[in-house]
DNA sequence: TTCGATTGTAGAGAATACTCCGTGGTAGAA
DNA sequence: TTCTACCACGGAGTATTCTCTACAATCGAA
């Protein structure tokens, strides 16, 4: 899983989480709406000052917007193993 | 603390722990030395994308390198109390 | 339908990250 | 001293982020 898909995911969950709409964290934060929106579509890799802006709005350590999903315990009989796709 | 400073300060601790040279760091990171050189010195914000390929040579994640440091609990008598510098 | 709120997307330009060149300085070992 | 390893730093150029404007699509409510 690439960085930016992590950091889109998480930015998108805490977001919403929060109540808030891209416009709305995006004048917070100080940061132009459809960028918000470019974000949580991958399409840019975002500076780490960014990355720290949106955390104080949400709420949130900076770090915390790039923590990977933890793997979600695996329950299994005799299925495939499955990788990460990474 | 600036997030530039937090990186900086985890990403210079982390590459000596490693034993490396900026140079070497750089060399297995496939990014330009002085590029290094300049992030360790709070010049630029890097983008999420260099964090995580940083992250990866020096075996962290990447949420890790901008984790700031803990707060030392404070053992004081009747000192001036201390802000964060922030 | 019509409206308001929200989001996706495109394009152009400003700002900044990142590369590549070179120079110099410091510290330790030969 | 001389050599080597390591790092700070400058400038110029390229690549990418980030801003701004505008338009379209979706959805729920009136």
């Amino acid at each position: 899983m690439e960085i930016r898909e992590v950091f889109a995911i998480n930015l998108r969950r805490r977001r919403q989480a929060a109540g808030l709409s891209q416009e709305e964290l995006a004048h917070r934060a100080e940061l132009d709406r459809t960028y918000i929106s470019a974000l949580e579509r991958c399409v840019y890799a975002a500076s780490i000052e960014v990355v720290d802006r949106l955390a104080r709005e949400l709420g949130v350590e900076a770090s915390e917007l790039l923590q990977r999903p933890s793997v979600p315990k695996i329950r299994k009989k005799g299925g495939a193993s499955k990788t990460t796709g990474e």
